[in-house]
DNA sequence: GTGAAAGCGCTAACAG
DNA sequence: CTGTTAGCGCTTTCAC
């Protein structure tokens, strides 16, 4: 009796059976061939439905030579901007049939580096990658061959296709924005001593572009590195900056966290928020948009960003699938999948009351 | 010229050749097989080296009917408590060798229902999943035979192995809180209309017991229902408190997301936290450590939830395996995988200022 | 429009 | 201790 058995072990081949047709007309209704008689299909149907098939995913992943299946890596889900991105780059990956994986790092180098040589093996198809600690030398030492998207600002011209914002450009706005506001003495929270850390770099120096051009000093103690970008590391830095005999009138944090932590700061120390220090962010995490006083902050287009790297694998799989199309073709050193694109996505500021205020925090 | 060529198709039929040695010992090395010469495994180690060579998973989970892969179902990856889970589930799975990938449902009734039907295919070893609109009765008609474990307060008594936390104790705890601080007029923010939520059953339960025995009244004005559990259903309920003619002296709210929005309105009202109006939540997400006030809150103890629901698939699996080995046996119709286990993990109250504040918000 | 057969890369018997 | 062989379930030429 066929009743289904508890490992529930149907294939294509039961299926035919049942069907009285051939494993080739399941797998042709299965995968939605065009020619089929409106008949035979009907019966496929009928026996996978009473059999209750579902293709094994590994067999065909085999055959074809490809999963659907991608990898995020990322440093730490619970860090607010990476579980926006994810969630974009889920959203993105399912429109164009692929189940996304997710690696976390925890920003550490071994982990960083084992994402890179490729610890999925033949697994995923592609990778996207959003690394903390890599610069563009690991880079160039990768073996693995799996397609891969940078994200982020960590490595500029590297061996890859990579999208981020443009840093300089997003620093100089959120700088400029205090300017205008007329604030005189504006410190930095998030300089990173790694010099691997372009973020760090950019953000600084967008920063103190935007104050030179205004005129205005930059004392080096307005400007604090942080060991992590993390609410605690805003918050300790905030509280040596108001320690210092001349506090600033405000702050550009180079990310949301920070900001986040330094109004908490504030907040301790009864200092009024933006009356007397003006607090800017960066990433535009929804809880910004909650906090007390809502935050100012550099708002990077995540859909987009997500949008392009998903575009970007595709690109690069389909250019693979065509190179081993023609695969004696001659011209076999060329050396890799082409030039890396750099492509930078949209970002705006979103001004809200931890620079403008309406009621005083 | 045996270089690596651009699609890198190295297979261990290449590895043995350029060893000298069968497909076998290949494998034996790769899989860490203990009885092989020192001398074979180095020059195997050292064909694999030299060749780059990178097992197909897909290959090899076809033959092994296993791809260590488990699929995480959760609405949103973008809330923060589920962010913070995934985070621990992807730990947890890892420990034990798996790899996790997301499926996002946004909370929606038919994408639930896609994840519960299997739409991974054989893909997955197993799932874990934390539905939102899903009951009892969507479980008893599901047909696929993946391993399931479910997560939350969602389905009890369903037909699968459940892990989650008191909520009815918990509920108690936290009104009991409010009740010990000499609050009278106790709100609930977070009520359901939705007959399926238990949480919000059973918190609104536990909440109205825990005034029961202090003889307070629960007068139903007091009771907010909400849409979603997100920062702005939170800040609408509040409004609406704020607005009644005898406004609460305090509130529990069914998840932080919630109290993390009420407390946005209260500071926009010009109501102090504590001292007018105390605050309590549910889940104790990072946002709630670093919030102006910072909040106190039911503190579910997130990694044990997630190392029990990996355990819980580990012995389902492992059970899987077993039946596929005694196959012929007589207790075939034992009907499922044994009775359902049903856990509950540890919380706590984390107290915070929006309770006991130290300075007044 | 449908069928027969080969083979993707790997592991698991079973020999030797 | 190592080699040979079969086959996991699917897709894919190629015939018919």
């Amino acid at each position: 009796m066929a009743t289904s058995s508890p490992g529930e072990r149907v294939s294509l081949k039961h299926v035919a059976a049942r069907a009285g047709v051939s494993v080739k007309t399941v797998s042709n209704v299965v995968n939605g061939y065009q020619h089929v008689t409106a008949e035979t299909r009907a019966r496929v149907q009928q026996a996978i439905d009473e059999l209750h098939y579902r293709p094994n995913l590994a067999a065909r992943n085999l055959r074809r030579g490809r999963s659907n299946v991608i990898a995020l890596a990322l440093p730490e889900l619970d860090l607010p901007y990476f579980a926006e991105l994810a969630r974009s780059v889920i959203k993105a990956a399912e429109e164009v049939g692929w189940t996304v994986l997710i690696d976390q790092t925890d920003g550490l180098v071994e982990r960083e580096q084992l994402v890179l040589d490729g610890i999925r093996g033949r697994l995923i198809d592609g990778l996207i990658f959003s690394p903390i600690t890599l610069g563009a030398a690991d880079l160039e030492r990768r073996r693995d061959t799996t397609p891969l998207v940078l994200l982020g600002e960590r490595v500029y011209d590297g061996p890859a296709d990579h999208v981020s914002i443009d840093n300089l450009a997003a620093a100089q706005v959120a700088t400029g924005h205090l300017v205008e506001l007329g604030r005189r003495r504006i410190a930095a929270i998030g300089d990173q001593p790694r010099p691997t850390s372009q973020t760090a770099h950019l953000r600084l120096r967008g920063h103190l572009q935007a104050l030179a051009r205004a005129g205005l000093p930059a004392p080096p103690e307005l400007v604090c590195p942080v060991e992590r970008y993390h609410r605690a590391d805003g918050a300790a830095a905030m509280h040596r900056l108001l320690d210092l005999p001349e506090p600033p009138d405000a702050v550009f944090c180079f990310n949301d966290l920070l900001a986040l932590g330094a109004l908490r700061a504030l907040h301790e120390r009864g200092v009024r928020v933006p009356d007397d220090v003006a607090v800017v962010g960066w990433d535009d995490v929804e809880d910004g948009r909650y906090s007390t006083p809502t935050l100012t902050t550099i708002s990077p287009d995540k859909q987009q960003i997500a949008s392009l790297a998903v575009e970007f694998l595709a690109t690069q799989l389909e250019s693979m699938q065509l190179e081993s199309k023609q695969l004696e073709s001659e011209q076999l050193e060329s050396e890799g999948r082409g030039v890396p694109r750099e492509v930078t996505a949209d970002f705006g500021l979103a001004v809200r009351e931890s620079t403008v205020g309406a009621r005083a925090g």
